[in-house]
DNA sequence: TTGATAATTAGATATATATCTAATTATATA
DNA sequence: TATATAATTAGATATATATCTAATTATCAA
């Protein structure tokens, strides 16, 4: 239904521990890689999930392939739980 | 990490239907099955599921169980994320 | 106390997900 | 063109998740 795709995406703590890597800006695959102990095989389907959930985009340059964080969509999902929440009809 | 929990909650559309369901008040598992084509033995899961991530609290009143929205993680996630948005190094 | 009702728990199963190694693709450079 | 580098894709596997039916627990009422 509503953001199923990305709050699967947010779940795993190896998907959260990239998107805070591209906190810091853009990012090669090599980089990311630095702060998870996975194959980069596995780092490559996270990656792909993330980009499916549009959490991130990516460009290449040479033959490395940068990543990057993206926002719009965290944002939406902020708006939508608040949104949630104020809609909830409060009892007396 | 931060939320996995929850995140891994909000991510299925019928749990997302029980939490709509909730908007309105509270209500018994009878109720809450009415919008969903799954057997009671599934919808109990995912309420535990639910509860676990402090999505919602229940009360039990005579043979019914009650089940309530509760809102404080949703607000906390939205807060998280915003900061999370807010904190990123935005490029020149 | 017996029976009915409301919900959960147990046990099984099918599908999805996270992970790995090996193979492949794309790019740059000697 | 041959080789090295960066990353993805393919194929396999183990674990997690969603689902079901059947059994169990808790409560109420006759």
């Amino acid at each position: 239904m509503f953001f199923s795709r990305t709050f699967a995406a947010l779940a795993d703590p190896n998907r959260q521990s990239i998107l805070q890597t591209l906190k810091k800006g853009e990012a090669p695959v090599a980089i990311i890689a630095e702060n998870l102990q996975i194959s980069l095989a596995t780092i490559s389907h996270h990656l792909d999930i993330l980009k499916r959930a549009d959490l991130v985009s990516s460009r290449r340059s040479g033959r490395q392939i940068f990543y990057n964080l993206n926002m719009s969509v965290m944002e939406e999902i902020s708006e939508a739980l608040l949104k949630f929440i104020g809609s909830k009809k409060t009892k007396k």
